[in-house]
RNA sequence: GUGGGUGUAGCUCAGUCGGUUAGAGCGCCGGAUUGUGGUUCCGGAGGUCGCCGGUUCAAUUCCGGUCAUCCACCCCA
């Protein structure tokens, strides 16, 4: 058996304590907003027939699912995203929920896909739906959560910000540009790519595949290049169509602005998101400086649960990653150390002593406290090095002289300091 | 899936222009007379130099393959 046989899986990882604090630290941010807000935690089962996504995103997507045939035959894959089984436990049981459904979720997600850096084949992602409501107060809120996560991680105004746009607003100043309704899939997927493309290839493909003349693809460009609010204002806001849709974004970043949020909220009509059913308004999350990819993305997506076979409900959600996010909050120094911790150590000095050591454990344990020693006989300063290394905030030592006299002596770790105490108060 | 970089101790890295017992720091274990930790001093364990094959008298070093990892593309959670 080589080593190999037991390495990890390529893009998978292991949790040893120091990580795992890490990780806890994080989902411990998302559960803790997330309560903030009033949203109800739920989960599904990691495995789920394959057909629940090929349903949704086409056979393509089977390529990038991690699935296989079980021993009943039956097609399952990993779950590479958590909506589908929303959509499916939400079901018919919304029907008797109040209305708008607030809730989140922290699965593990699956993905077959060549890991590099910010994305292996695994992750936890904090998913937030709001479910039922289709006012812009449903928009601000999800983007609010998603906020408030990071800032509870550390990250300010100056580490991270988010883009965010409004499918019907780019396509109502398309339409006023003149691209037939036909096309207008075509050129989100162009303007989704439109940062990361020569721009003389960005502009061929607005003529060839929009059908845009060379005048009509350039103003639309540098529309887009500006990516401002107020050149959209400027120049399609006359237009009712538009206008329409300029006003709900205002109000979308009068929300968030009343919210304490609007440092963070940056207009940027180049956000579309690749997915195709999103509907409104959409966002993505961003390190500033640029380095690292999406943190967050979301959106309002209200034809998704009746595509997956539910009723149709307006719903707007995000989801967030832990690795990406790992990685910003790991370059930005806030990782939280991992600081071992115990109430008491307990130095035995003299083995005849050891039970007594066991019986005021057993006590101190019982009213919730912890308690720690060596598991054998061991010098001294081999106990006080264990307890230092335990994170004992006081060491409890029994040695003969005060054991004789129905006392032990009590060292505050930290002060170094040492006082008596009577062993009744520890038994 | 395509192209490229990297692969020496648990971690961060030296080093070998091909040559006999491969090093450092940190960490870990033990010790400095079973009554006091974080400092210090002494000692120790731990590497088939990612794996397989080729060239060679000789490979950790050169070559090929493979696996892992990183970067870009693809794609997006």
């Amino acid at each position: 058996m080589s080593k190999q046989t037991f390495a990890r899986l390529p893009g998978f990882r292991d949790f040893p304590p120091e990580d795992l604090v890490f990780r806890e630290h994080i989902l411990g941010a998302w559960r803790r907003v997330s309560a903030k807000y009033g949203f109800q935690e739920y989960d599904g089962p990691p495995l789920e027939p394959l057909d629940l996504y090929v349903e949704k995103s086409g056979e393509e997507i089977v390529g990038q699912l991690y699935h296989f045939q079980d021993k009943g035959d039956r097609n399952v894959a990993l779950r590479p995203e958590m909506t589908p089984s929303l959509a499916r436990i939400l079901g018919d049981r919304h029907r008797s929920m109040a209305k708008p459904i607030r809730w989140f979720s922290v699965p593990q997600l699956f993905r077959y896909e060549r890991q590099q850096k910010g994305r292996l084949r695994e992750h936890f992602q904090w998913n937030v739906d709001v479910i039922g409501e289709e006012g812009v107060g449903a928009d601000a809120e999800v983007i609010a959560v998603a906020l408030d996560g990071l800032r509870d991680l550390g990250l300010e105004q100056d580490d991270v910000h988010a883009r965010v746009s409004d499918r019907r607003l780019l396509g109502a100043v398309l339409s006023a540009i003149g691209v037939e309704d036909t096309r207008l899939p075509t050129a989100f997927a162009i303007i989704d790519k439109i940062e990361r493309t020569p721009a003389d290839q960005s502009l061929a493909r607005l003529r060839t595949e929009v059908g845009l003349d060379e005048a009509q693809a350039r103003s639309t460009f540098e529309l887009l290049d500006q990516g401002g609010l107020d050149g959209v204002k400027g120049g399609f806001g006359h237009l009712d169509a538009v206008g329409a849709e300029l006003e709900r974004m205002d109000q979308y970043l009068g929300s968030l602005e009343a919210m304490g949020l609007g440092g963070f909220v940056d207009f940027d009509l180049r956000i579309v998101r690749g997915l195709a059913y999103y509907t409104g308004i959409v966002f993505e999350i961003f390190d500033r400086k640029g380095e690292l990819r999406a943190i967050c993305g979301g959106g309002r997506y209200d034809n998704l649960l009746e595509l997956v076979g539910g009723d149709p409900l307006p719903a707007v959600g995000f989801g967030m990653g832990d690795v990406v996010l790992g990685e910003l909050l790991r370059d930005r120094d806030l990782v939280p150390p991992l600081e071992p911790h115990v109430d008491y150590f307990i130095v035995i000095i003299g083995e005849e002593h050891r039970e007594l050591a066991y019986a005021i454990a057993r006590t101190q344990r019982d009213k919730g406290v912890g308690v720690q020693y060596a598991l054998r006989e061991q010098p001294v300063r081999k106990q006080f090095t264990a307890a230092g290394n335990a994170g004992a905030r006081e060491v409890i030592v029994l040695g003969p002289d005060e054991v004789a006299r129905g006392c032990a002596v009590l060292r505050d770790m930290a002060s170094g300091e040492e006082r008596e105490v009577p062993l009744k108060e520890l038994q």
